[in-house]
Parts: C-alpha cells; sequence; structure tokens
DNA sequence: TAAAAAATCACAAAAACAACTATATTCCGT
DNA sequence: ACGGAATATAGTTGTTTTTGTGATTTTTTA
C-alpha cells in the first residue's frame, strides 16, 4: 500500500487487515524501527525527511523521466575507454544501464541494480565494490566498500544526493556519505546528479560541497532563492533538457 | 476451504477433523513449508503475502540433484548465528540460497547468485565480496576480493571444488584458487563440497590439501583407488544420503 | 482553552510454540 | 503371520509471544 500510494492511514489499515489500532501501532513501530518508513500521526508514510530515506523499491518507481533525462546528460561526460564510478541509488542505476552505449567501459559501483545490469556485457568491465548489503539502498556499504575504494582509481564519479541545501549536498545516511565521499576522493572528474526539487532540502549529515563538483546536472531550475545562493558561489548547473535526442 | 473461502481459522480446521489444534498447527507449518498455504495468527490463508513472492524453497529446487544433496547435507554443518563463506560456483549457490533455514546469519560471499538469493531475506546479513566480476563464474575475484577478505573472519568456509587428485584439490584458474585460499585462511572451519565424479582429476594450480578441510562432503565414494588413497591419508568423507529428509 | 483525536500504557486474554507422553503404524526377522 | 523394535503421529501441559481492551496521556483542532 505505501509503495502504491506515498501513505496509508492507521484505520485502514486495521480494517484491511481486521485487527486492533494497537497492534497496528505496535507493527508500525518495528517497521519504523528497521527503516521502512516512517510513522506520522494517523497513519504511516514512505516519503523521505530530513533522517529517513525510503526503500529504494519505492524510489525507483519515480520520476522515471527526470531520472532519465539527468542520466542522459550525465552521459556526455563519459568517454569510451575510461573508468567511471557510479554510486547507489535509483537515478544512478539508470545511468549504469545507459553506459553500455559508450563501451569499451571499466565500471566501478556498490549498486546491485548497475551490477545486476551490466555484469554480462561485453565491453564492460564491471569492479563491484562489496561491503555490508544495505536493502533499503540495494547496495553496499561499510568500511569493506571505503577500503577497496582507496586501491582503485577512477576518471569520473557520478554521485547523486537526495538533499541540497545552499552549496552543500546532504545525506540522512552516515555509510552512504562516507562511500560517496571515498568514491570522489580517487576520481579525477566528479559529477553531482540532482532532481530540482531536491534543492532547498537537507539532512542530517552533510556529504560535499557543491564547489568540489565539476558538472551538477539537473532537470530544472530550481527556486529563484536556490539560484541566487548557486549564483553567488559561481556554480553553474547543467540542465538537462527535454527529451531531445 | 482455502480455495472456496480464501482462508480459513484454525479452530474450524481443529473441529471439522476433530482433532487438536496443536495437530492443526504442525499440519499448517508442513503445508507451508511446502509452500502451499501461509500461516496467519489463528488460521492459514492463500492470499499472496508482500515478502513471499521471492519463495526460497522454490528457488532450491533449481541445480542438479546431486548438487542439492551435498548443499543439504553442507548445511547440517551452519549453527544460527554464526558468520558463514559462501565460494563462487553453482553448487555453492545452492547452498546460499538454503541458508536461510538457519537463521539469522551473516554471509560473507563472492557469489553473485547468492547475493541475489540472500539479499532481500531478513536475518541475513550479507557482506558482499567485491573485485572484478567475471561472467564465467558468476562472481567477483581479484586482488579487492583477496584484501576485502583479509578485513574479516569467518566462523565457516564452503568450498567447492572441479577436481581432486590424490589428496590435493585443484582449480584451473588462478584469480579463484587465490579467492578460495583467502577464505579459508580467514575461517575457523573449512568444508569442501565435492561430487564424486571429480574425484581422479586435476588442473592447472594446487587449491588445498583435503586434510586442511574440516569435513568434505560428497554424494557418492569415489572409485576404489581414489577411497585407499584417502584412506591412507586418513581423511574420511561425508557422504550426503538420497533424498532423505 | 476546551473538546476531539490519536497515541501510549498496562494488564488480561488468546494464540502459538516447545517439550514431553501416549498411541498408532510400519518394518523387520523369525 | 507374529512379536517387537523403530518410526510416525496425535495429544497434553506449561511457557512464551502476540493481541485486544479500556484507562490515561499527549497532541491537534476548533
Amino acid at each position: 500500500m505505501l509503495v502504491r500510494d506515498g501513505s496509508v492511514a492507521l484505520d485502514a489499515l486495521s480494517e484491511h487487515f481486521s485487527v486492533s489500532k494497537m497492534t497496528i501501532h505496535r507493527d508500525l513501530d518495528d517497521l519504523e524501527q528497521a527503516g521502512l518508513l516512517r510513522k506520522v500521526r494517523g497513519g504511516a508514510t514512505i516519503e523521505p525527511g530530513t533522517q529517513f530515506e525510503s526503500d529504494f523499491r519505492f524510489r525507483e518507481r519515480q520520476g522515471g523521466d527526470v531520472k532519465r533525462r539527468i542520466a542522459r546528460a550525465a552521459l556526455e561526460l563519459v568517454e569510451p575507454g575510461s573508468t567511471v564510478i557510479v554510486n547507489d541509488g535509483s537515478m544512478a542505476a539508470v545511468l549504469g544501464a545507459m553506459l553500455v552505449e559508450a563501451r569499451p567501459l571499466t565500471v566501478i559501483t556498490n549498486n546491485f541494480a548497475v551490477m545486476e545490469a551490466l555484469r554480462n556485457e561485453r565491453g564492460i568491465t564491471l569492479i563491484g565494490l562489496g561491503g555490508t548489503y544495505s536493502s533499503k539502498y540495494n547496495g553496499f556499504f561499510g568500511v569493506v566498500t571505503e577500503e577497496s575504494l582507496f586501491r582503485l582509481r577512477a576518471d569520473i564519479a557520478f554521485i547523486s544526493t537526495p538533499a541540497v541545501s545552499r552549496t552543500t549536498s546532504y545525506h540522512m545516511d552516515d555509510a552512504v556519505v562516507r562511500a560517496k565521499q571515498a568514491m570522489m576522493k580517487i576520481s579525477d572528474r566528479k559529477c553531482l546528479m540532482v532532481g530540482h526539487q531536491r534543492f532547498g532540502r537537507s539532512a542530517l549529515h552533510a556529504m560535499a560541497d557543491l564547489r568540489d563538483f565539476d558538472a551538477i546536472v539537473t532537470d530544472a531550475e530550481p527556486g529563484a532563492a536556490s539560484m541566487e545562493e548557486l549564483r553567488d558561489a559561481g556554480i553553474t548547473l547543467t540542465i538537462a533538457k527535454d527529451k531531445a535526442e
């Protein structure tokens, strides 16, 4: 129900499963503990907040068009023969699948969806990053991931983010931040991919300053306030045009 | 009753067949195991659940009979709560899918099929090993894999091999051998899984001496010559019995 | 600020589970 | 065909877990 509608009422759940509200409360508490949803008054939601990021299975279904546009614009930066890093996230997964168009390539990723998509493609050398699997992000994280990264280097890293406030990008999860930072450290060039609605949001952990990126690809101009802040900081956005191609 | 009504109450079944509720419980457990229904509090239903679709019980059916038998015997060595390593290969993949039965577990693997099977199972902490993906072996290998392993430790490692000659196991691929050896090094106990036809064969690279393993599981006795060599070396095989269970 | 709605708490009740006992059924050698 | 061991099946009892109820507190709304 959450994946379909984004949120549910407690009463609806109680009715649907014919159990008491108390039971629903308790079960939602458990699910919240497990990080699968966020309890709100009167029910539960899967929409992300500052501390909560929704399950990738939900994010995967959202805004496919926007993601495709941004990914396609990002793809322009990839030179055949180079080594590319793709981070976690559903937008990154879309880009990952497109990488076959720039063959031959070496692709480094901790994103399980990208591994699935590229593993049997000829002309793609796939280097998977290990670590502890997170089903929420559908990827690998942790010390193992970071240590593996420091044995490698890449020409360009594609990083995505759920929140950009002023000139800083944020993420609610510590381990995810560290993985992204490690990826940036070992790459000559860095490209940030972010939907225009993600501007003006923030989250618990700061991830990187926008000036650290060589390119910032988005699908449309964010609000005037954000634009001004960016202009002041001398940051230019690459706007992925409507499905020209 | 399920087909007609979609669900049944445990009390109704108990009354209808005039047996105790306990008996109904046990029978429903069996039927659930066989994948015919789903137990819910107070009864059973055939409505599909959310988690239910990726049904491991059916997944296990893929893979030859021999592999299944060896894997099931190997499963006996797994204690709930421990850390298990599963190496590459299709027999290992069959074992990997069975590991849900010994939950909770931490599973370390470079086997892509195992990652696919276990990644969304609750009660399984999946630690994927990174490295260069090999589509031939459907897994990850190379320096990154080995280095990652040395940051970890495990209670038991399940290693498979395509060739055993005298008291040594072999593999044709250098990188695979190194990964397997690294896995053995960081595990308290080691278990070798090998089909009986693989005895009396050899390959380019020596992998390990059979005496290094705490258990060697196979499906049937190999030829008399092999048996004698093993006996002389004081090695005992565990023969996985025919589909007992 | 009071009324209403929702969430929480504490305890009773129901259900599920585990361990053990009893009873039936099958298998085997004679 | 028989007795008896081995095995499978069902029942009992006691424990643990889950759920429901109604009182109580907190939060929201008017």
